[in-house]
DNA sequence: GTATCTGCAAAACATTTGCAATTCT
DNA sequence: AGAATTGCAAATGTTTTGCAGATAC
């Protein structure tokens, strides 16, 4: 679906330069909108490429979470995903099947008082359940 | 601010012996709506009661979350928050001191295709950023 | 005296770190 | 050569587990 020059560009364009891994990386998540794990994402890339360490995993996601290359999703304790749809969105968690599904939302604003003075510089949301498979 | 009697009520309600221990760490989740972290229950119940062990706090709340007197607050990874507040708010974690601010805040409903059928058990919101304090 | 509750120590994981080896220019 | 990238192995930190000992009813 990405040409590895889409790729590379688009690495350039967020200032990191484009080693092979890199690319690879951010190719499988672009392709792949599966909210992947450090483990998923080196399981699934090893097959591939199995000189590939998850050390370097764990490097490249840190690069690119510094880059706003892709945005962490924090749904629960002990399994940090990765998306590299940088904008705000809801995830769907489903507690019977693990998988995690996109949605649309528009996000309220708050009740200005509570917070007032804060500066927000990240909205996250996400719901958890039974997905339409697992009900 | 709560009477001993008042947790122990509140636990059996829930149909959870009331044990020292749990009437303690109930009530200090009451009174210190700090969405602490397991080692901050420990360290701050310590003091008072030096003969509790890590492992006690751990399965404590393991009994509560899954009798609903808790929730889980995951922001971030390493390290899992608890809250006495069960119902659905929104958690602010400051970036720079780390403080955990409520907000309320009403979650909309999913009117999309992309969760059509899916039946929703929790949700959950949070913001980062910049604190009052700490701007 | 039988259930439940608690605590220690070890195990299990995910993630981070230090540093050496490799690769790229 | 010099700088950036990668990889191994050890360290870290949190949470879980197995089981033994203590406590409660």
């Amino acid at each position: 679906m990405y040409t590895v020059e889409d790729i590379k560009q688009r690495l350039q364009d967020k200032g990191v330069s484009p080693s092979n891994y890199r690319i690879k990386i951010l190719k499988y998540l672009l392709e792949n909108k599966n909210h992947a794990t450090v483990d998923k994402i080196y399981t699934d890339l090893k097959a591939d490429m199995p000189t590939m360490s998850k050390t370097t995993v764990y490097n490249t996601l840190e690069i690119f979470i510094h880059n706003n290359i892709v945005q962490v999703i924090t749904i629960e304790e002990g399994e940090t995903r990765y998306d590299a749809d940088t904008s705000t969105h809801g995830h769907f968690k489903c507690t019977v099947c693990g998988e995690v599904y996109d949605f649309d939302v528009t996000l309220p604003n708050i009740d200005t008082e509570s917070l007032k003075d804060f500066e927000i510089e990240e909205k996250h949301i996400y719901y958890k359940g039974r997905c339409n498979k697992c009900k």
